[in-house]
DNA sequence: TGGCCGTGACTTTTT
DNA sequence: GTCACGGCCA
């Protein structure tokens, strides 16, 4: 294919093939759903080598690992590895080459290259940390809302300093406390959470002119996809990597914009002609994706935002089906006349693999769940960290962890006493002082236990043999290389005891978690660093045409840190695999970017899609349009949207209002089917709730179930009367005269309350 | 010290 | 309905 690259254009429209063909100087597409973008992305890499650009000059950012790898892959099928300059090549998560570009430059960031990337659970307890050490103990400080706002902060690329100056009120006052206090603590345990990743790789770009002119020089070609998802972190670090040459060709599309409440900064992509005069732009609105009907149900719902570049969307494939709308009785209904619907597609001759089930939260799959087993139907679902965050392996990369960065003290009193060794909070405070007054890692304090005073010598020895252990997996890593990987996460496994405290009993928990153990010491065995981890050590010279064939050999513990890295940032998507055969289940934001035959989707009710936390205003609420928008348009034959009449949330049923998007769907092209179950009630059940609730939908059914003068029963205080009830916030105060204790005020929606019938 | 049990708190989306 | 934490008992 190579030694003629306009064939690369032959099957292109001829938009598609400008954005490939396009040469030098920026350039933005936009694509709109199905049109054919991860194809201009690939072809486009292939025609840049096709026509003389050595590959390793070429930098593409995605957002997934799933997408990188498949941008890899399509480009390896255009341009195979052996033809001549087309090694090299960077295809990489942003995160990703943040974390490498950091571990390069560690010195130079005040970090050890052994740096922990710490996940979610261990970012709250840093901040726990932090808000306790910080002295801010009333209440009102939760960890998430200090995480989240300190997020906030990094995305904006500010640091503690900087936030601090710009600190004025209580509120941010308190929030740059925090943010003080949680950063100590990130350095001290040689720790980055993964906005740091963004920031620092920024910070190393915009203090190192040596960093940043050899990122220009070899990265004279910068391709990023899913651009309208990028933050202003991610702005910056593609802006002053390809500001040197100007050759930033980016991909995405604004309506499919879902990450904003992530610190995602659409302008972006909307000013992305302003911020780069002399942009070539490239507008792919023919979509060869999903069929007329599912195009023109997505195109109506997306117009009714306000905020948005009008775009043309048509398709060649014909109208299709209609998209169908199915009302169901409740979430166990629908989830049963989803499995009925998904055996039809199946029946009808499609792969289950081909389809897909999504939803607003993650809490709707486990109604969908258990029908779908109970109906045979095979399914996975994408939660790319659900692995790593079971405690037997959380467990096993404590240890890993610990060995791979021994300044890691989240990870190191994971285990001290895991499995149980007589270690208990005493002694490791004790340990906490001893290091803390000698002014040393706890590392250190635990190698040297014996020096500890008023510990129990049965405390000594557990901890001593730990120790031990410790040193020497250490030293093993230190002194092997990479194929021993798999072996050595074996052994920590079995060595340290983790083996045998799971090994306990016969029951299907026991036998999943030995399972889930050995799945790690496949996932180890599976690990290989990405290849462009291996080809540029020292051998990445700009001025050298083609990169050495000589892979570096690589240590265990470089070995085990990529690992550590490569599970720190796996997302949802990466577990997304065709092969397998099942139905995926997933969120919307999981979905983008993906494709199926037929797809699902289910709960679309007020409150959930768009979802109560994002009514507030019109930003949020158009945000959700889009979600709405990227799960129709996933949709290639066959689209299901799906409303529950009545759903459990947090065990308290309540009446729903279907979504306010459904009814902005031009209605030619919808199909709807169901029950009303406000109607006669012959479809086939019939309505099993009190009549009060049906009278009142939405949320207040819960308050007019319990008028004043109600008898009720509740699970502790036993009988009572409602004396009143009173709107709070978002849920409501009842005053309840129990018989037993008197007068109580509770929350309706989260006191078990019955009504007493009499 | 360790494990169990009860209570209370909370519940969007994720690299 | 789920999880995390604190208190209590062996």
């Amino acid at each position: 294919m190579l030694e003629d690259p306009t064939k690369l254009l032959e099957d292109l429209t001829p938009e598609q093939g400008a954005a490939v063909s396009h040469l030098d100087g920026p350039a933005l597409v936009l694509a709109g759903p199905g049109s054919g973008k991860t194809r201009v992305i690939t072809r486009r890499i292939a025609w840049l080598v096709g026509n003389g650009i050595p590959a390793w000059q070429i930098l593409a950012l995605t957002f997934t690992n799933k997408a990188a790898g498949e941008m890899r892959e399509r480009v390896d099928e255009l341009v195979p590895e052996t033809v001549a300059g087309r090694r090299g090549l960077f295809v990489s998560t942003f995160h990703a080459f943040c974390a490498r570009q950091i571990r390069m430059h560690a010195e130079r960031l005040g970090l050890d290259a052994g740096f922990s990337i710490y996940s979610t659970a261990d970012q709250r307890s840093a901040m726990k940390e932090s808000i306790a050490s910080s002295g801010l103990e009333s209440g009102n400080w939760t960890p998430a809302s200090m995480l989240s706002a300190v997020s906030d902060a990094k995305n904006k690329l500010q640091t503690v300093e900087a936030y601090d100056a710009e600190a004025s009120d209580f509120y941010t006052r308190t929030v740059a406390r925090a943010y003080a206090g949680y950063q100590k603590i990130l350095a001290r345990n040689n720790a980055v959470d993964f906005d740091d990743l963004l920031l620092k790789t920024a910070a190393l770009l915009r203090d190192h002119d040596d960093v940043r002119s050899e990122l220009q020089e070899r990265f004279r070609y910068v391709l990023i996809d899913e651009y309208q998802d990028t933050n202003h972190a991610q702005f910056v670090i593609a802006d002053s990597i390809a500001s040197a040459h100007g050759n930033l060709f980016v991909v995405g599309d604004p309506d499919q914009s879902i990450y904003g409440w992530r610190g995602a900064d659409v302008g972006n992509i909307l000013d992305f002609e302003s911020q780069y005069p002399g942009t070539s732009i490239i507008a792919l609105g023919r979509n060869f994706r999903s069929t007329g009907h599912i195009v023109g149900a997505a195109a109506g719902l997306i117009s009714n935002n306000r905020r948005r570049k009008h775009k043309e969307l048509h398709t060649d494939l014909g109208d299709g089906e209609q998209v169908s709308l199915l009302h169901c009785r409740d979430e166990r209904h629908e989830a049963e006349q989803l499995a009925e619907q998904l055996r039809t597609a199946s029946d009808e001759g499609r792969d289950y693999r081909d389809m897909a089930v999504l939803y607003r939260v993650n809490a709707l799959s486990r109604v969908l769940e258990d029908s779908l087993r109970s109906a045979g139907i095979p399914y996975v679902i994408a939660r790319g960290t659900a692995f790593f965050e079971r405690k037997e392996i959380k467990d096993v990369l404590a240890y890993l962890r610990s060995l791979a960065n021994l300044s890691d003290e989240v990870a190191l009193g994971r285990i001290m006493n895991v499995p149980a060794r007589g270690v208990g909070k005493k002694t490791i405070e004790r340990l906490g002082r001893f290091a803390m007054q000698n002014g040393l890692p706890l590392f250190e304090a635990v190698t040297r236990v014996a020096e500890v005073d008023g510990l129990g010598a049965r405390a000594v020895r557990s901890v001593g043999t730990f120790a031990n252990s410790m040193l020497r997996w250490r030293s093993a890593l230190e002194n092997g290389h990479d194929g021993q990987l798999p072996g050595f996460v074996a052994q920590v496994i079995t060595e340290s005891g983790l083996e045998a405290m799971n090994i306990g009993g016969e029951g299907d928990e026991e036998q999943e978690r030995i399972a889930n153990l050995n799945e790690l010491v496949n996932a180890a065995a599976e690990f290989q660093p990405a290849p462009e981890q291996l080809v540029t050590e020292g051998g990445g010279d700009p001025d050298s045409p083609e990169l050495d064939d000589v892979e570096v050999p690589i240590t265990l513990l470089d070995a085990l840190r990529g690992f550590l890295e490569s599970v720190a940032l796996v997302s949802d998507q990466d577990v997304v695999d065709e092969s397998r055969g099942a139905v995926t289940l997933m969120t919307l934001h999981a979905a983008k970017g993906l494709e199926y035959e037929v797809v699902a989707m289910v709960g679309l009710e007020e409150g959930l899609l768009p979802h109560a936390r994002s009514q507030e205003g019109e930003l949020e609420l158009e945000e959700e349009r889009r979600l709405c928008y990227v799960g129709m348009t996933r949709a290639r034959r066959r689209l299901l949207m799906m409303t529950a009449a009545s759903r459990a949330v947090r065990g308290v049923r309540s009446m729903t209002v279907p979504s306010s998007f459904l009814s902005e769907i031009p209605t030619e092209h919808l199909l709807e089917s169901g029950s009303d179950p406000f109607g006669d009630a012959n479809d086939g059940y019939t309505i099993e709730y009190d009549p009060d609730v049906v009278d009142e939908p939405g949320e207040l059914g819960l308050a007019s179930r319990f008028p004043a003068g109600t008898v009720v029963r509740h699970p502790q205080f036993g009988m009572g009367t409602v004396r009143s009830i009173s709107p709070r916030g978002s849920v409501s105060a009842a005053r309840v005269d129990f018989h037993a204790i008197g007068t109580k005020t509770l929350i309706l929606e989260y006191a078990r309350l019955e009504r007493v019938v009499d």
